[in-house]
DNA sequence: CATTTATCCTGTAAGC
DNA sequence: TGCTTACAGGATAAAT
């Protein structure tokens, strides 16, 4: 499931070979894949040819390339199974193709940008940028490894709230990027509740878990991002490491690594928490 | 204003 | 063997 590393990923292989290339056709075979391009898909077609694509950037799982004059980009949110796929003509098809992009590039000649997704929660869209950020996007907090990041606010928003930590680390207006996964990883790194509540948190271990959330991160980073299966893979349709690193995620009933005593598995916010009991009190 | 709920999807695996 | 059901869960609109 494509959280901050490994949407970054994704940015990070599509830097070289999309800078300054043009989009030459496009066909959208599922308009479901372009739900965030409110005109349709006949308009995210027809407007799409023709534009120049520039240096893709990020802001937690939002990924976008600035096109042309850099007034619009093509936005992605690669949901829960949204891949973007660089690949030659001669190519074999890859299963769930939507969106297909044909690019002619300036230093890997004709390639095609496929945007596969099995379940459909993600979308491309044709965006309008405003101060440097497409408008699906502008709600959206800065992530942790944003230089701009503001350490002090999302603190402040953790002392002065009530809802449950993890529901705070995950809520992409305070902190972006977190999803389920680095979520759980961050908490049992930090030895937190995930159901504490986010003004019970005391100060040390608050800062202490903003400092977990970006070790996670620059972990899987450095490890090529999570997979379990082949829903999250690179350009290149390659999996990451980073699933052999997990310490709570996934392990329900497992020994915890630090202490050994079972991780427990929750349900919680209709999604599943996986903590250890014993490190990580209320 | 904050918080909760429903909706969108399909492949895989478990249960009967 | 074949059918049904539960589950994975990010973003967002609507409801409370």
């Amino acid at each position: 499931m494509p959280e901050l590393p490994e949407v970054e990923v994704v940015r990070l292989g599509l830097a070289q070979a999309v800078a300054s290339s043009r989009v030459v056709a496009a066909e959208v075979r599922d308009p479901r894949a372009v739900k965030r391009h409110v005109a349709g898909a006949a308009d995210f077609e027809a407007r799409i040819v023709g534009v120049e694509l520039l240096e893709p950037a990020r802001r937690g799982k939002f990924l976008w390339i600035p096109t042309g004059g850099g007034a619009e980009a093509l936005l992605a949110h690669l949901g829960m199974s949204g891949q973007l796929l660089l690949r030659t003509h001669e190519a074999p098809e890859d299963r769930h193709v939507r969106v297909r992009l044909w690019l002619e590039t300036a230093h890997h000649g004709e390639l095609r940008l496929d945007f596969a997704d099995q379940r459909l929660f993600g979308s491309l869209a044709l965006d309008s940028m405003s101060d440097g950020v497409p408008r699906q996007a502008a709600h959206i907090a800065r992530d942790p490894l944003d230089p701009l990041f503001d350490d002090e606010a999302f603190l402040r928003a953790l002392r002065t709230r009530s809802a449950a930590v993890k529901k705070l680390l995950l809520d992409q207006n305070l902190i972006s990027g977190v999803g389920n996964i680095y979520a759980d990883e961050a908490l049992w790194l930090a030895r937190v509740h995930p159901e504490t509540p986010g003004c019970e948190v005391s100060a040390i271990k608050a800062r202490r878990l903003l400092e977990a959330v970006r070790s996670v991160f620059l972990k899987a980073l450095a490890e090529g991002g999570t997979s379990f299966d082949r829903l999250y893979v690179n350009v290149n349709g390659e999996s990451g490491y980073f699933a052999h690193s997990l310490n709570a995620y996934g392990r329900g009933g497992e020994p915890c690594p630090r202490c050994g005593t079972p991780i427990r598995r929750i349900s919680f916010m209709n999604r599943s928490s996986h903590f250890c009991p014993r490190c990580q009190r209320r």
